[in-house]
Order: C-alpha cells, then structure tokens, then sequence
DNA sequence: TGCCCCTTCTAATCTAGGTGATTGAGAAGC
DNA sequence: GCTTCTCAATCACCTAGATTAGAAGGGGCA
C-alpha cells in the first residue's frame, strides 16, 4: 500500500475505508528518480503533485549569486508539492537528495477526489498546513536560535517526524544530508556547521557514522539544545488532533 | 462588502456571484478588538476563524525565556486564522499590532461552505498556502540577508502586499510597527534595528514620520537591499496564476 | 597503483551583530 | 508644573559567526 505512511506521518484525520482506497487508487503510477536531481522546478505550470514512497527530497529556494537556502526536507509519508495543486506553480525548487520512488497523482484527479470525499479534502489541506507549521518553526529557529541550537533543532524534528512513520531505529539518523546541506538549511555556513557538530560530538549528542548518516547518542540533549517541542507536527501532545473533525 | 479586499488581496481563483454571495453570508458577526491584545491563543481549541476588515495583526511564537519571533503580518483582506479550520488548534498565538476589526466565521460554516462549493474550497486552501509562501520568503531572508536585507525585505513585502488590495498610497507605510517588532520579525536585537534603520535612512531608502510609521523614499532600493521579488505573493508576474481552475 | 574529487576537519583573521548602558523626545497621568 | 512611561537614537565593548586557506581521508576510476 503506496499511501500507508501518508496516513500515518500526515493525516491526522480519521479517514474510512471507502476514502483510504479512494487515495492508494489515486496513483497513476511511480517514478524512481536519481540523487540530487530536480523533480520539480520553480516556475513551471504544474498538473500532477508526488507522493514520497521511499528516499529522501529537499525543497530549496535559490538567489542570483546562488546561494541556496534549504526551506523543507521531506520523508518518505510526504506529499512533497501537494501545494502545487492550489498553486499551480511553486515559488521554489523541489529535488531529490538520496535515490527516491515517488507516486505520481493528477490534479485532475485529486479534484476528483475533493469532489466525492469532502473530508478526505479537509485531511489533504491539513496536510499541506503541517508545512506551514514547519516553516514557522523553522522560521523561529532561524531567528532566535544559535547556529549550534538550529542544527538540533533541524535534527530533533528529522527525528519526531521519522519516529511518526516508523523509520527511526532510536540510534541512526538514516538520511545522509551532508554539513554543506546543514548549513543551507540553517543558514551558516558549511565552515561554521562543521564547527558545530564538533561541539555537538564534544558534548557527547551525536557522532558521525559513515556515509554521511550520524549516530544520535543522547536524544535529549539534542531537543534542549534546539529548543525543541514537537506539538507543532500535530502528532502527540496538546496540539494533536483529538477532536473529530465534521464530516 | 466585508470579504471585497479578501477577494483582491488573497483569492487568486475567479469565484462566481453566487460564490461569493456565499462567502460574504458566512459572516456571523464582526468585532472589535484593542491595540496588542491577543485574538487566539496558542493551543486553544477554536471554532471560529477570523477575517481582518480593518487594522494590523501579528503572528508570533513565544519561546520559554519569553523571546518572542513574528511569524505573519496580516493587513485587511488577509484571512488570519482560516489554517485553524483545519487544524482546530494553533501552534503559535495571533495578536493585534493597532485597533483591528475582524468579521467572524465559525467552522461549521466553512465546512458547508466547502461542501456546497468545491471550487470556493480550493480558492480558501490556496489563499493559507499563500501564508506558507510568504514563511518560506522569510526563512530564505533570515538564512540569507543581514539585518538590513531583512528589514528591507519585510517592508517591501508590506508594500507589494497593501498594494494588492489597494491600501498603499505610494509613500507612506500605513501599519505602526515598532523598531523592536522589525527586531522580532527579523530575528535581531531592537539596537541593532535601529542601526539598521539608520543606514537606511542614510542610503535615502525610507525615513520616519510619526505615530511609528515610515515614508517610503526609494523603493526600488529597498526590493534591491532585500533581494526582493514579490512574485511568491502570486499576485502579478512568472507565478500568478494565469490557468483558470477547474471547477 | 596512483590520481582526482569530494567531503570533513581545522586554524587564523575579520566583521556583523549582541550586550548593556545612557540620553532625549513625546505622550499620559496627576 | 511635575513625574513616569515608552520608544528612538547612540556609544563602547565583546562574541558568534563569516571568510579564507589549507590539510587529511575515502571512494571512484584509469
């Protein structure tokens, strides 16, 4: 089943039967895609969003001198540009950073599927808002963090969020962002996000484990340094879901 | 007419009559509320959503050592809270900057509403898509910009975005913020704002004049000092959406 | 086997921005 | 008339992070 993670990692609204199958019927068909490559560009009149099955994908938006800022890493359970079904068009580029298998759906049909399950459209508008809340997050980090505070805060949330699709072992980190990434991401540079993952070593939160993976050795420590709270993904704790949404 | 500004400033979608007799009907009631007074907490369940008519309204995530970072400025027309539809709890607090009124609408409306018309349904995720759009602009000026990049940003955001609904009047920034909530928004200490507010009054870019507002002197300046491109707001050019939607 | 990349890791130097403190203007209260 | 706010403006000093340069290690490939 192509969509179980979305369910799990995504949609925190109780979907029937009738609407799960509706969505796994969805897909037209999957795509595999090569490392750092682009899936889709800034720009481009859009007609299909993907789904990520399996690997890794970036979303990052680009200046003139090329400078890079990372502004969302996605798992396997993400709709990685649902928003382009509202949108259209994306104001930023979405890539792959591992190897990734992508299911492809069309806009045409998702308007399909709103049509015929109106709470199923309800759950995928939720889903494209969890973004939003990583972004105001993320938005939080960049502001009142240190560049120490960021990465752990970036690497907390890889965390939470792997853990909600049950794909964090509790010791490895399995997504092979390099320091370059990091620092793109947190808005360092890669001199600095090196520097800080020496301290994060030093303190004893995380070691290196080949291939670019790391060893998370004291999880905590790593959430009190980025000042993490994970209410935001709506998954546990006071923010998530417990109310039934109207149907 | 409550909704016209939102119709200018934030649905991009043609919406017929009959939808936006609809959208307008929603309404239940308006209010009024006072200056820095907050509207939604952070965490509460909420029923209702709220519409800015008139005045400026904040986003904004509090840590524990009571820092706070802005994530959103809202003007009229911007629909401030309609991402608790689908969330029912919010992960950061909405405030008033000035004297606000809002036109409320609860959540059961919304949902016939979207149930009655699909095509009003996506016109509303597309208008809290545009929010994460803008989260996704911030985060590339606090990862990429200095101090003065990013104030320059913000401001020319502001600018693009009252002109979108007809509120700007080609000098005068009409919304009172403080030099310590440019600080919050921007991710810098209130003296180093106005170290930076300083260099733009030197280059000729703005100055003040009065009651926290600033005169706008040399746009073309400020976009150039914040790298800023206002087609993320999806309201002219590469991006705006020039493809009717299917209904 | 050796060479070339790419990445990690490090050190030395410089600067943007933080910290803390002071001053003055204007508004609110009495 | 006074005090008491708040906010803008500025200075002196200090630190986090940028910049530049380079060394060391591993994998792919001829």
């Amino acid at each position: 089943m192509l969509t179980a993670l979305f369910l799990k990692g995504r949609l925190r609204h109780d979907l029937n039967e009738e609407e799960r199958s509706a969505l796994e019927n969805a897909v037209a068909r999957t795509i595999e895609i090569r490392p750092r490559t682009t899936l889709v560009e800034r720009g481009k009149l859009i007609e299909h969003s993907y789904y990520l099955v399996e690997g890794t994908m970036l979303r990052h938006i680009d200046d003139r001198r090329g400078e890079r800022q990372l502004v969302a890493v996605h798992i396997p359970g993400d709709f990685v540009d649902l928003h382009g079904y509202a949108m259209k068009r994306l104001d930023h580029d979405v890539g792959s950073l591992t190897r990734a298998t992508l299911a492809q759906i069309s806009h045409r049909k998702i308007t399909e599927l709103i049509d015929a399950y109106p709470h199923l459209g309800r759950a995928l508008w939720f889903s494209t808002l969890l973004d939003a809340a990583m972004h105001r997050e993320w938005i939080f980090g960049l502001g009142r963090l240190n560049a120490e505070g960021r990465i752990a805060h970036l690497i907390a949330e890889l965390i939470e969020r792997l853990r909600l699709v049950e794909l964090y072992d509790g010791r490895v980190l399995p997504i092979p962002l390099l320091q370059r990434d990091y620092a793109e991401a947190c808005g360092i540079t890669p001199v600095h996000a090196n520097r800080s993952f020496r301290t994060l070593r030093e303190r004893g939160a995380l070691r290196p484990c080949g291939e670019g993976r790391i060893e998370i050795l004291d999880e905590a420590l790593i959430r009190r340094l980025g000042e993490f709270d994970g209410s935001y993904l709506y998954g546990t704790g006071e923010l998530a879901l417990r109310t039934l949404h109207d149907r």
